[in-house]
DNA sequence: CCGGGCAATCGAAGCGCTTCGACAGGAGCG
DNA sequence: CGCTCCTGTCGAAGCGCTTCGATTGCCCGG
């Protein structure tokens, strides 16, 4: 193995000029700094991850906390897992992943050890156990969902209450007096999850405001059918349906069909799911920016780690895009 | 921070006393233990990881590398992943996360720096770049999936020939004469991943064997419908079908019954996809175990990292559930 | 009763890096 | 021309842990 000192040697400047020049954090001159550099490089000098822990007490890793849970749609989760790697990447961090099972320990044992400098939680609940911990820990961390009381911590997550109401209003706008929405699994509400509550909150108040009927139902994946010919047979007079609640979608726009529902005639529908399967059924959607998500709690969390403030709360904006199923009058 | 000299002093030990406790490696009189583990309690003290990896030039951590390629399905992916943290931290070890894009460069940066001891990678091409840099790393490796030339490197993966064979011979057994495999997106196949191709070797192969017709056939998730309609309609003997490509399932299924093929009357399906689905639609199934490949991905690597000699390749077989698509005649 | 051997513990030397204070030499100023 | 102030570089002191002898008793056999 290479080291700092070789790569010194081979320079004819000290182990400290050689950190200087990699760190960055004394001036050095040009000519020294292309000298230190060649060395490096005809070397292959790569530091040691460890003693630059020990000596820095950074260790340049993120611990990420990936969820395991029923009713949560692992590509999305994937998506942000990646984003989150390839932004911290960006930032000359790395990411260790955690599960959600290791809960509370898992926590203490990386922020303990100084196994990583930082922490993002995924997929948060309402009254999580994980909180107190993560307030106290001296560590930055930032929860990607928002919990009941978010004091103190940083949080970012999709405006699932604006893509409720967004959904709403282009219903509304398209004429529709009666409108639904279908959405997780019952599980997913009883566990208080904040985002199926928001969608569902976001949807209400935004048919509320304009004077539009507007029902929820949960769905499980079994039942989607009866779900949907049950719906339609108790409410005659629903006209738009918005779905979030990616498995189901298939099944659904199958019972619709089957019960004698036209796409868009009869029914217009618009999903909160991701562009690629909204895209082949031909569904107007929102898609939730798990990219977006991803990137930027690592970018918060950076920010936090360079000792600068940000805001208690991020919250990214749906967009809709328009696609077949709710096409314009 | 409590540091392990502090802990030395309060059980009034010597600092490397209490390591050897921690450790094991040196036989430790049982009083002192009790008390130098005591101490470690009322402390609260854990060993600070860069400077256990530093001395002992051992980080105890993993990297895995994920895959983010088109056509492999993400929840597989994701649930090796979770097995894989699952059983590295039975072995008291923590994983790190890397994306595949990182390429050599990630590889040879995160064993160059002693980041990580040993790696995972997943997802091998057939003649993947990264397999010289594996071969010459130093360190202990595990691919998941198998390369053109696997010498010297330590493979697993799910036995896609077998199961591939399986479908086949099942549907033989059923007495059809003219089956089909539904694959992989033609790209999957022109990538030279393995898999794609080795479940249409074993299911030729069995086909062969059994003097039954065998026709493969690679299908996009958006050209599902037609793909089932021509093949129903270019070969109308068609009886047996054996889907190997989850998405597009539900498309299948539902052309299969649009050109009045009843399921299983008609037309007996074997679908190779996760049991959730599978059972939902009531399809006979064989799964990708996909906890156990990751998780004896780990169990692999961490008896590399002991030492210890391991078989080349480990094949984990197919295990096929029959459900009410394949009815017993 | 003495010496060999073993079990239990200690002390000290690193592991490879960062960082702080010190210092040399040159520039700028009065 | 002497003094101060920078700029660029060095040396040394750790960071907290592991590990390799060395050391101290103690037991046991001869």
């Amino acid at each position: 193995m290479v080291k700092i000192s070789d790569v010194a040697r081979h320079a004819g400047v000290s182990p400290s000029t050689v950190s200087y020049v990699l760190s960055g954090k004394r001036s050095i001159s040009e000519p020294t700094r292309r000298r230190v550099l060649d060395s490096v490089r005809v070397l292959g000098y790569r530091p040691h991850a460890g003693a630059r822990a020990l000596a820095s007490s950074r260790s340049n890793v993120i611990a990420l906390v990936v969820p395991l849970r029923s009713g949560i749609h692992v590509p999305v989760v994937m998506q942000m897992a990646i984003a989150a790697v390839t932004t911290a990447r960006t930032h000359d961090h790395d990411v260790l992943l955690l599960t959600q099972d290791e809960g509370v320990d898992g926590l203490e044992r990386v922020a303990g050890t100084a196994l990583v400098d930082a922490i993002i939680v995924m997929d948060v609940e309402l009254h999580d156990v994980r909180l107190p911990v993560l307030r106290s820990l001296g560590r930055p961390s930032v929860l990607i969902g928002f919990p009941a009381d978010p004091a103190g911590l940083t949080c970012i997550d999709f405006d699932f209450e604006a893509a409720g109401a967004a959904c709403a209003e282009h219903l509304a706008d398209l004429g529709h007096r009666e409108i639904a929405l279908i959405g997780a699994p019952p599980a997913v509400y009883e566990r208080g999850t904040g985002f199926a509550e928001r969608t569902k909150s976001g949807f209400q108040r935004a048919a509320a405001e304009r004077g539009v009927r507007g029902l929820v139902r949960p769905c499980d994946p079994q039942a989607a059918r009866s779900a949907a010919t049950e719906l339609l047979r108790d409410h005659p007079d629903l006209t738009g349906i918005v779905i979030h609640n990616e498995p189901t979608m298939e099944p659904l726009l199958a019972a619709f069909r089957a019960a004698g529902r036209r796409i868009p005639d009869d029914l217009s529908v618009i999903a909160i799911a991701p562009d690629e399967p909204a895209e082949r059924l031909g569904l107007t959607s929102i898609a939730i920016p798990a990219d977006d998500v991803g990137g930027q709690a690592v970018t918060l969390l950076m920010a936090k780690l360079d000792g600068h403030d940000v805001p208690g709360a991020t919250l990214l904006p749906p967009r809709l895009i328009v696609r077949s199923s709710t096409p314009e009058t």
